[in-house]
DNA sequence: ATTATATACTGACTTAAGTCATTGTCATTT
DNA sequence: AAATGACAATGACTTAAGTCAGTATATAAT
């Protein structure tokens, strides 16, 4: 997930390549770069929202944070994907907190520029809309896991997805490198790293996967497969 | 939830509200009225995508469900609220299953009639985007609170939403009427009838919250957001 | 009113996964 | 090569919440 992290520039941002010469002018101009170290806070939630931010390379969280301090991490942004777009349409001040993962590169959009924008580009829109179904769909299934499977399940539906993402899918052992580290990973599977440690185990004791350092190699794609529904 | 269910008609959609006459025409001449009983099924996850639908009147629950029959309420679609909006953005099948919870009249609009609308009209953009927008912002909540928070504490931010709801926050008792089963309250907050019947007992007991048949009384408002963090 | 059927509540028990403490394994620096 | 520090793995124990079974209380039907 957070392999690609070569840098992007801005006509190759996607949400920008439809823009007119004249829109594009504009948000360069009152857009700005913002260059963060690994475990820099982008905001906070509760902090006073701005705009929305592109990530141009590198990769942060979005996550929330209980009272006892544990963390849940909702999505991993990484290039040339947006953060910080929801409160542009509901409002309110930043409703989670976002940290890089690594060295990162960010484009701040004021959200007053990026709604005069939006309020004349139909296919802006249409972006901005497609964007959001995604994560609502992606959201959806991480919600119903956490309610319905355990936790070796949903590890398993990560990998899954992390191998379709690979592109190794349909090789003899579909392969991936484990980017962040297990904690992370609890973190975004809404677990602790010891629950993962023991599920990765219990995947390699069952012959379903062999790891060599980071990297993990799927000895049986179909048990996986079926662990993850 | 399911209390404001008076029958709304075509031109109080609020979707539809800012429609030009033409536009309005257009969609009641393709789309159509369909009448559900309480518990018919609208869709399964996995059937063909075929357009998106209005609650006029009634309330539907949006819903995954396990191998092992277990389900988890993404949402409750009250009027005049819509639902299979996602797939018109990410493609596919229908990503969840949807059940009326009572008696419903919905409004169905082919997929490519409302894109087709949504091409030339900016503002049903927007409304669209800001939809998804707090869809997205509760769902973020759910998810979260299913990883960091423990049965009760969802019970009490349930309660205190509800609360906010009904508009009897700032009485001196605040209350509301459960309009739906213990089991269903259960799949909605990720968890079992069983556990949410003790969680109301502690609550009971704690004199935070007392019990007149299906309306609940908050004793202790304070102690209650506190309890939902 | 009386029965029937749903829904809700309660207690006894089990289990998945969390907590805590310890040890092991890397990678980086001196 | 030794030492430091971060990350990962493992074992022992605890706990929140699930399962199962039985009872109670509604709501609806006859």
């Amino acid at each position: 997930m957070v392999e690609q992290s070569s840098k992007i520039t801005l006509k190759e941002v996607p949400l920008f390549s439809e823009l007119s010469v004249d829109d594009f002018r504009q948000i360069t101009a009152l857009s700005n770069l913002i260059k963060v170290k690994k475990n820099d806070f982008i905001f906070h939630e509760g902090d006073e929202f701005k705009g929305l931010f592109i990530v141009l390379k590198g990769s942060v969280k979005i996550y929330k944070i209980s009272r006892e301090g544990k963390e849940y991490i909702l999505h991993f942004i990484t290039p040339p994907n947006v953060f910080g777009d929801v409160p542009l349409f509901t409002g309110g001040d930043c409703p989670a907190d976002v940290q890089a993962l690594e060295d990162s590169i960010l484009l701040f959009v004021p959200k007053n520029e990026f709604l005069n924008l939006l309020a004349n580009n139909s296919k802006l829109s249409l972006k901005i809309m497609t964007g959001f179904a995604y994560r609502l769909k992606s959201l959806s299934v991480k919600a119903a896991e956490l309610s319905l499977s355990e936790v070796i399940n949903r590890l398993a539906g990560y990998l899954i997805n992390e191998i379709e993402k690979s592109g190794t899918a349909n090789m003899l052992e579909p392969h991936i490198k484990l980017s962040i580290s297990i904690a992370t990973l609890a973190s975004y599977l809404g677990t602790i790293s010891e629950s993962i440690s023991r599920a990765m185990k219990k995947l390699r004791d069952n012959k379903i996967i062999r790891m060599h350092g980071k990297t993990i190699f799927i000895e049986d794609f179909n048990k996986l497969k079926n662990l993850a529904r």
